[in-house]
DNA sequence: ATGGTTGGTTACCAA
């Protein structure tokens, strides 16, 4: 089982990427963030005649949005409201064999690391709390999940390009870190990047649009996650970030993150 | 210290 998770940045802009990881990777699953599409206007032909036939779309108007694109059956497909809020960053479907894919969209948090002075940042503290409150309603160590997405915090001191530069910038502050942290080793998720790669490597997922050369500078950052369950760890075959796809042609500022899975 | 790019919506906001 072949699953990616890409933050597209509107999905209407790029269909042309989608395909391109279809006919390049041909995942079974594909969870993406920011679709920035209303239901209504989700392009479901265009990625059904990629063969994804089995969808699970929350989208709304302008901003965020999430989906979950498969070419296997989805079963009981569902979305959660977070922080009081109904903007559409969470939406949940089970594969055949029960795994139980969680796909997130955390709030970026602004520009300003103080809750006090900037409500954005404040809305992020909060997701990431009320996440790890609700884990104990759905998690177990035996039961197969895979939660994946735009968590918008880059953990380690390697999943940055200078942890020191960036230590007072939002997706990298101690507080957010302490909270992510929390969240994931309250249980036993597994953070299945980190699995694939050393701690003391860097690995990056995200590349700002405002560098002159991405490729060149390199300040990346981790955003994006995999985490699973410690029963699908011995299933756990190959990981990478696709980094090739953040120089396509009009790209997300994301890289696609691939896991396979053992049958 | 500042500005750099992109998308969606509607003349700025969010990232």
């Amino acid at each position: 089982m072949r699953l990616v998770t890409w933050n597209i940045n509107s999905v209407r802009q790029r269909l042309h990427l989608i395909e391109q990881l279809t006919k390049d990777y041909a995942p079974d699953v594909i969870c993406l963030q920011e679709i920035k599409a209303q239901n209504k206007d989700f392009p479901l032909a265009e990625i059904e005649a990629m063969g994804y036939t089995h969808n699970e779309v929350r989208g709304m108007k302008g901003y965020n949005g999430v989906a979950i694109l498969s070419r296997v059956p989805l079963e009981n497909g569902q979305s959660r409201d977070w922080v009081g809020k109904d903007d559409s960053r969470h939406v949940f479907a089970t594969l055949p064999g029960g795994i139980e894919v969680h796909n997130f969209y955390v709030p970026a948090g602004g520009d300003v690391p103080d809750r006090d002075q900037n409500d954005k940042f404040g809305h992020k503290l909060d997701f990431v709390d009320e996440m790890k409150a609700w884990f104990p309603e759905m998690y177990s160590n035996d039961r197969p999940m895979i939660l994946v997405g735009d968590l918008n915090i880059a953990p380690m001191e390697h999943d940055v390009w200078s942890h020191k530069k960036l230590l007072k910038i939002v997706s990298h502050t101690p507080i957010e870190v302490e909270k992510l942290n929390d969240a994931q080793n309250a249980f036993g998720w597994v953070d299945t990047m980190r699995h694939f790669v050393p701690d003391e490597e860097k690995l990056y997922s995200w590349w700002s649009y405002r560098a002159r050369d991405w490729r060149a500078a390199n300040k990346g950052r981790r955003l994006d996650h995999i985490w699973a369950t410690p029963v699908l760890t011995p299933r756990l075959k190959h990981m990478e970030v696709i980094v090739d796809a953040r120089g396509w042609e009009k790209p997300s500022d994301h890289a696609p993150v691939l896991l396979d899975l053992e049958d």
